[in-house]
DNA sequence: CCATTTGTACGATTTTATTCGTAAGCAATA
DNA sequence: TATTGCTTACGAATAAAATCGTACAAATGG
């Protein structure tokens, strides 16, 4: 079995890689329209950016038509796994309780999402 | 009042500032052994770069001796909470409880992590 | 007092990430 | 069919981060 690399996305990857993940696929000019709300960069700098994604193999696409659709070949669950792992190790001396206590402490959940981490934390508790 | 901009650290930055931050002060030297005991760069590397953050304002010196004594000038805490919140928004949808519920899920905490955790989350839901 | 060690300064190079300009293909349509 | 618009490809410029080599000053110690 080939030995997949971590691949780390950037900073402007990764924000495209959000829209993916929330549209399921994409095309270069659907996630430019959406990130160019917020952003100013030209078509071909998305474009070129997910040239680049693509060729490391963070998305996959389909080329069979003129216009290529685009889908992350990565997860966000494991994305978030391992940035948050990795935070945990270079910024909280690998306490991941310490990131949740600033977590919790920064922002302040609403009941349902306290109801949410009780459940969780139940769960941990009884193993 | 000077208006301070914010400042994030670069990967190689928060390096240099987990040691400050651990040790309090040190010299380039010291900062140096200990980075290179998991990353390999040569002395000079470690030196610019701690020039650079001084430049920045990331970190002070006391430069009244031959040897320069290091120190950091962003303070752990204001660290965390300004990269948490990056993370928050850019990975986790702007949700704080997704992030706590990734970190808890990810590596179980200890009993005592756990009670402390408990204890936060009771406070938050006095309110 | 000279050689060696240890330190800073700093320009230059290398590497990585981001941005853009231009060419060329293809499809719709005036 | 000629024009216009939308697409990909791709080289190149720019920017930002990291690395290193070299020069030179100060301390050390033989």
């Amino acid at each position: 079995m080939a030995v997949s690399k971590i691949l780390k996305p950037t900073e402007s990857e990764l924000e495209i890689l959000r829209v993916l993940w929330d549209k399921g696929t994409a095309t270069v000019r659907e996630v430019h329209e959406i990130l160019s709300e917020h952003k100013d960069a030209g078509y071909t700098t998305t474009l070129k950016l997910m040239q680049i994604m693509f060729e490391k193999g963070i998305v996959k696409r389909d080329d069979s038509n003129k216009t290529h659709i685009y889908r992350a070949n990565i997860t966000r669950e494991n994305t978030q796994q391992q940035l948050v792992g990795k935070m945990i190790h270079s910024l909280f001396g690998g306490s991941s309780t310490q990131l949740v206590m600033q977590a919790l402490g920064n922002h302040v959940p609403n009941k349902e999402e306290l109801e949410e981490i009780q459940k969780l934390l139940d769960n941990l508790k009884k193993q």
